[in-house]
DNA sequence: CGATGCGTTGATAACTTTCAAATTTAGTGG
DNA sequence: CCACTAAATTTGAAAGTTATCAACGCATCG
């Protein structure tokens, strides 16, 4: 399964101002949405932009604005993992080391917010409440992971149909999905080519489980259907 | 892939008493560990023993300090996917949110410290520096993690290259292996059957780069053979 | 010694990838 | 706005990998 994605683009991202953020509704004296919002610095990337790359020293906790997101590896005979795709309010960067583990990149035109981690680092020192969102943060990733690992146990359909659960629970919009991401990501983010990945919404169509409009705007017309595939 | 483990001790876990730990070399007042000494309780466990199972409340974190444990998750069809596997002196159960998203199974005899939740949050709303701890300890998880999904999109050979990597390096008796596990936990841990697994172990076994002493005893013989395959 | 559990091996089937080509969509310049 | 080129997606056929089903070997244990 060779894909050999080199993408790179050449343009610098844009620093921008920072954007106004509804009030949180929490009784913290501040809380890490609010600390991340007084401290972070807001940069606009074009589509396929680079954010960070892997190796890099890992300085700063990233947050999605607007547009979307994609964290990924690149195995040395060129397969590309992703390690997962973000969506405004995401945050991510909370795995780094010292290095980052993982590249990111604009998945399409995005705003994120960027925030030193040493600066949130201490901040958490002095506020356990900062502390404790951060920990929970990490935790819910990991929770989230964890769901990953599940899926690649599966077969390309079951694979498929969570990929499309989970989406539909993020993206707010149902039945109907708009898909900020290319099949090629899709496919790399579910561990399969991007042939097999056409066929099973092919499939997915044909059994009239969903509706594919165009390739990018998915509609799920069976839920049931979905949910047993998920397992 | 139908793996219907339905192993289920009927066996009590026995309370012993808590075992010494060597000093932790750190300047903190206090760490983590000498935390969790201080606040845990030591269960033994027979072998495939349940610690605790998927959907309970999730109010321990837990440190094997002799054998080994796994995580798993069984689907609705009766696949299981082992999560990971820990040895003494891994800390597990950090990724609960309310309810254990798995289970949790003694691989052998085994003792585990046991400390409640709160007892630690409560400790590090007061000390940020165990706040610190936690926070690496999930992000260090995390990382744990991500290594695992980059394993699961690579073919049998790859994935048990990798295992036996990781593995050596996590018992530290180069270039001898004692798996504390079973082909059937490999084989789940991997997402592959226990055929494809044991036919790997062939196949790199006659390329000359593992010996096979005994099915649980693996000596790597061309680490470098291995590192090529890990990609 | 026969049962039982675990691991290995063999043959076949199912699924996914690979390679190739057709088709659709998107982007660009006239 | 249309035509044209490049990119993305879909489809088809063949090959490769892994799973499934079945049988066998080998230990342990009553």
């Amino acid at each position: 399964m060779l894909t050999p994605t080199a993408i790179r683009s050449s343009v610098m991202p844009v620093p921008a101002v920072p954007l106004p953020m509804p009030p949180h509704d929490t009784a913290q004296a501040e809380s890490l949405a609010e600390a991340m919002q007084l401290r972070g610095a807001i940069m606009s990337y074009p589509r396929n932009a680079e954010i960070f790359a892997e190796d890099e020293p890992a300085d700063y906790l990233y947050q999605v604005v607007c547009g979307s997101v994609r964290t990924y590896n690149v195995l040395s005979d060129g397969r590309r993992q992703i390690g997962e795709f973000y969506l405004p309010g995401d945050i991510f960067g909370l795995q780094c080391g010292d290095k980052c583990p993982f590249s990111a990149e604009a998945m399409t035109d995005a705003k994120v917010r960027i925030v030193k981690r040493s600066s949130l680092h201490a901040l958490a020192e002095r506020d356990p409440s900062i502390a404790r969102e951060l920990f929970v943060l990490t935790s819910r990733e990991l929770m989230r992971m964890h769901k990953r690992l599940l899926l690649l146990i599966k077969s390309a359909q079951e694979r498929v149909a969570s990929f499309l659960l989970e989406m539909a629970e993020r993206v707010p919009s149902n039945p109907d999905i708009e898909l900020p991401m290319s099949r090629q990501d899709i496919a790399d983010y579910l561990g399969m080519t991007i042939e097999t990945v056409s066929r099973t919404f092919t499939a997915l169509e044909a059994a009239a489980t969903i509706e594919v409009p165009s390739s990018r705007h998915i509609v799920l017309r069976n839920r049931p259907a979905l949910n047993r595939l998920n397992g």
